[in-house]
RNA sequence: GCUGAAGUGGUGGAAUUGGUAGACACGCUGGACUUAAAAUCCAGUGGACAGUAAUGUCCGUACGGGUUCAAGUCCCGUCUUCAGUACCA
């Protein structure tokens, strides 16, 4: 074989590769381990297009690299296989979801195969695979029996809370739970009855039930996390969301907020995806500030309004309070005189839906309760008012207004004429809110009067502390997360209801498999899917029922009808691959202290908010129950962009069945059509046979050409999707180019991070470097494989060592793109010298193995090794072979390179000096240089670079 | 609004600590081979001006300032684009 025979080539190694488990990585190793993860994808029943794989690409060069520099690898690959489209596509087809996503892995596999990836298979994962699922149900049961010790920071067994109220009550326990749980002594406790019991450890549990505010999405049937809505629309879909109230499984993932906040510093993450995680998690400091109610005769009722302020150091200011309109004390403060227009609001507030209150922003609406309160340090009476503007989510859903120093609250007493009292010195508030907490001195403040920001706020805490009516208090934005989905196709709880409680289902019947249901919809009274389904827990493998307990649901105990989000199976997946075929556990101790947690992680910056939030809490709370010994998953991130496609248009007369090429449109009014991007060519040429064959409905239609009869299409950057027809397939890459080419041709689109446009057009550069380089290893006249023993030229050498020192840097820095130039450069140059010295291209090919791994191993196999290249160690570079007898030294100046100066390399500082002395110019050495990098001051200055 | 990232030829993009801007590739132009096309190979390719030519001079990294012998790179200000997020008190 003489010719680049790319097919042939690649299906030798991949077959080569899986027969001899190349890439297979042991738990036990001499060798430095290191773990690289590709975000696993959702088998989609579209396939792979060329922008999923840029990331796998990146990933499994660097796994390669890592291989090469003698480190033990684990690069695994799965599916996060439950999800939304299955069961939509079930619901339309009724073909059962399991089915659909059977078939799509296999896609997906064969398309991931032909690429190259060194991936070890043997440890592949499915969410959605009883085997799988059975321990994310596990670790859903360790979450219901844990609950959150605040003074220790830390999850425990919900035994040892038990033991704690037993003994002490819950009187003086700092734990995170639910706010309204009351305190009760160890003897109250005791006497509870067990069904109290029950109730009270649900306020503390970390996964609990509880009737909340939810966002429900009635196209989808289902209810919605906070990440999975975008713009008041659901992500999936882009369906309208409503809140409800229902009851639903939630996590609190909210306590632990603060060390999810500072484990961040921790991570070698990008600084925006940092940000936005901070952003989510939402911390700010203040205080909470007690306002307690009075009534005509100005006596303190025993109703309290309390508030949340980022700025106590205005508390001068306050000139009003504002109740969001769903709080709870609205009802009982509201005055007689008032009732029926505060009645009036809160209906025409309740009816408006999220987007439309969002929408609404500018528009000020409000109405005043009849009800004051007093200021707790003025004891000044303080108008209490209602209004949309404040979330009853957020903070306590009660503001201290303070329209000087906040624009909302300024907007609001303008709007209705509340006066608005100014505390800053010296500065003008009767056009806007002065908002800036830098350089303001409080005035007009009582005790803070002259203070800065600083001190009047925590003059101000102190304050309030000391009269009881308010503390330092620190906010987080961060929700707890809704767990429960009214969804078929994910995991089932393992739980079941007695007395209308929740139970865990023992352990040993785990995995709580999905059951056998007709319908994948809703069932007529209104339940979820997996309410149409009378027997449950049958374990199909084993035919057999796994416990007679709950053969059924309805007559025995009835199960949870929920199932998990999708983001349960992907919380842990990294630490099954560790040992994923364990029966007895997530994973194996030891295999987990062997690789602890993940080196290198890639992936889209589309989970900030949702699984790479969700999975460091879920580590964290195996940490704290010493399931782990890792307190983050993912130490190092990278956010591989997107590859954009590149749409085009064929563009039809208004109204006629005409289709007219782009340089003929003229003043004619037209539309563009999508047109499939496979019949365009390079020069957005169409191909009008093939086009019309695809759309019969444009069989008949008339095409205006160009003057030369082709037919020009325009083009435009745009998502990659099916429906817009500019989805290029891998493929389709492979069989034309070859998967070395496709590999380094997406690393050398742009830089990995960018998002950036498809265009096949560029191809051709990279697949004949890849054409040059097959022939550096055969002799020109016969074209035979031919490779020299002989010593490599000093000038070959030097271009093999810059190549290695700049592909390391490269690749430590993931700058994949510049590499493939580098390669570029190298073999052009080893072309034009002739060299087929083994010294140089055997180092090479190992080089270029990470980026090409077909090609090197085939060329390093007909060099007369007899191991896979993948275990070569990766060249070092060596500093002499780039050093010269002679340097050149560029002298400036002012600024411009007048001259070289070639001066022997192991010149000394004093020499140098003397040489440049010579050059009838005053010199002047800085104190600190290198003899390379020479001031030299004639006057004026000279600079001598090396 | 806030937070983060970015702005360099026709295009994607290179450029250590400030040191000859535009590497590499696409595209384009010209040439070779070919009946022709494709493929392949070779040369040229930021702009302006001068010169028959080799070449030389000037201008150029979003815009306006500044520091420096020297700025794509550092500092100040402005504009634009992208991403995330938002009545968050």
């Amino acid at each position: 074989m003489s010719n680049y025979y790319f097919n042939e080539i690649e299906a030798k190694w991949q077959k080569f590769w899986a027969e001899n488990q190349t890439f297979k990585a042991e738990n036990q190793s001499d060798k430095p381990k290191y773990y690289v993860l590709d975000m696993f994808p959702y088998p989609s029943g579209a396939g792979l297009h060329v922008g999923h794989p840029l990331g796998y690409i990146a990933s499994d060069i660097y796994a390669r690299y890592k291989r090469h520099q003698g480190f033990n690898v684990l690069h695994p690959q799965g599916y996060d296989s439950f999800g939304l489209p299955a069961e939509q596509y079930a619901i339309q087809t009724g073909q059962h979801p399991a089915k659909t996503t059977k078939e799509n892995i296999l896609r997906y596999r064969e398309q991931l195969d032909k690429i190259g990836f060194s991936f070890d298979w043997s440890r592949e994962v499915q969410t959605s695979d009883p085997t799988y699922y059975r321990w994310t149900q596990w670790i859903f049961i360790q979450l219901f029996e844990s609950w959150y010790c605040k003074q220790k920071e830390q999850a425990f067994p919900i035994s040892h809370l038990i033991d704690i109220f037993e003994k002490e009550g819950n009187i003086g326990l700092d734990a995170k739970c639910d706010p309204n749980q009351s305190n009760f002594t160890a003897e109250i406790w005791n006497n509870f009855s067990e069904e109290k019991k029950q109730k009270v450890l649900l306020n503390y549990r970390l996964t609990y039930l509880a009737e909340t505010e939810v966002n429900w999405c009635p196209k989808l049937g289902t209810v919605l996390a906070n990440d999975e809505i975008i713009g008041g629309v659901s992500e999936r879909g882009g369906f309208p969301v409503l809140k409800k109230k229902m009851t639903q499984w939630s996590m609190r993932i909210s306590v632990y907020g603060e060390r999810l906040l500072q484990g961040l510093d921790t991570l070698d993450w990008s600084e925006s995806l940092k940000e936005t995680q901070r952003n989510w998690i939402g911390k700010s400091v203040g205080a909470a500030v007690e306002f307690k109610m009075v009534d005509d005769k100005d006596e303190v009722k025993e109703l309290t309004i309390k508030t949340f302020t980022t700025r106590p150091d205005t508390i001068f200011g306050v000139t009003f309070l504002t109740l969001a309109p769903e709080h709870e004390l609205v009802d009982k403060i509201t005055t007689s005189e008032q009732r029926i227009e505060v009645e009036k609001y809160i209906t025409t507030t309740a009816k408006k839906s999220e987007r439309e209150r969002m929408a609404d922003v500018k528009n000020i609406t409000g109405v005043f309760t009849g009800a004051y309160a007093k200021h707790p340090l003025t004891k000044e009476l303080i108008p209490i008012w209602i209004g949309d503007y404040v979330l009853v989510g957020y903070g306590t859903g009660a503001v201290m207004a303070v329209p000087c120093g906040d624009q909302r609250d300024w907007d609001f007493a303008k709007h209705f004429d509340i006066p608005i009292k100014n505390i800053f010195k010296n500065v003008d508030i009767s056009e806007q809110a002065h908002t800036s907490k830098e350089d303001i001195v409080i005035t007009n403040s009582d005790f803070v009067n002259g203070c800065s920001y600083l001190d009047a706020t925590n003059k101000v805490i102190q304050e309030l502390e000391k009269r009881y009516c308010g503390t330092k208090e620190i906010n987080y934005r961060l929700r707890d997360a809704v767990f429960s989905r009214q969804r078929y196709w994910g995991e089932p709880f393992p739980i079941y209801y007695k007395d209308g409680l929740p139970q865990i289902i023992d352990e040993k019947f785990l995995p709580i498999r999905l059951p056998e249901i007709e319908k994948y919809l809703p069932t007529e009274s209104g339940e979820p899917p997996l309410g149409r389904a009378s027997i449950w827990a049958w374990d199909a493998s084993e035919n057999k029922i796994v416990s007679n307990d709950l053969i059924d649901h309805l007559k025995v105990f009835p199960l949870e009808l929920n199932t998990m989000p999708g983001w349960a199976g992907s919380s842990w997946y990294m630490f099954r691959y560790m040992d994923a075929l364990n029966k007895a556990e997530f994973s194996s101790k030891e295999a987990m202290d062997y690789w602890e947690n993940v080196d290198l992680y890639i992936g889209g910056s589309e989970h900030a908010t949702g699984h790479l939030l969700y999975s460091r809490f879920w580590v964290k709370f195996l940490k704290d129950r010493g399931f782990l010994n890792v307190d983050e998953p993912f130490k190092k991130l990278i956010n591989q962009g997107m590859i954009l496609g590149e749409s085009a248009f064929v563009h039809r007369v208004e109204a006629e069945n005409k289709l007219v090429s782009i340089g003929q449109i003229g003043n004619l009014k037209t539309q563009p059509i999508h047109a499939d991007v496979s019949f365009v060519n390079a020069s957005n040429e169409l191909d009008m046979v093939a086009f019309k064959n695809w759309r019969p409905d444009f069989k008949d239609a008339e095409f205006i050409t160009e003057e030369d009869g082709s037919f020009k299409v325009s083009r435009e950057v745009e998502k990659m999707s099916k429906s817009k027809y500019n989805v290029v397939n891998p493929d389709d890459i492979c069989e034309q180019y070859g998967a070395d080419t496709l590999r380094m041709y997406e690393m050398f689109l742009g830089p990995l991070e960018q998002a950036k446009p498809w265009s096949t057009a560029g191809i051709t550069g990279v697949y004949s470097f890849l054409k040059k380089t097959w022939r550096l290893f055969h002799s020109g006249l016969e074209d035979s494989f031919f490779v020299s023993d002989q010593a490599a030229s000093k000038d070959s050498l030097k271009i093999l060592h810059k190549t290695i020192k700049k592909v390391i840097e490269d690749i430590e820095n993931f700058s994949f793109n510049t590499s493939v130039s580098t390669f570029m450069i190298a073999v052009n140059e080893l072309g034009t010298q002739k060299c087929n010295s083994k010294e140089v291209l055997a180092p090479l090919l190992i080089l270029l193995s990470p980026y090409a791994p077909h090609i090197s191993e085939e060329l390093w196999s007909k060099l007369g090794n007899k191991e896979s290249i993948s275990t070569a160690p990766f060249p070092k570079f060596e500093e002499k072979y780039l050093i010269e007898d002679v340097k050149k030294y560029p002298i400036s100046f002012n600024g411009k390179m007048r001259f070289t100066l070639e001066l022997p390399i192991d010149m000394s500082k004093d020499e140098i000096e003397a040489v440049v002395m010579s050059h009838e110019k005053t010199i002047h050495y800085l104190e600190g240089r290198t003899p390379k990098k020479v001031i030299v001051v004639p006057g004026k200055i000279v600079n001598i670079v090396g």
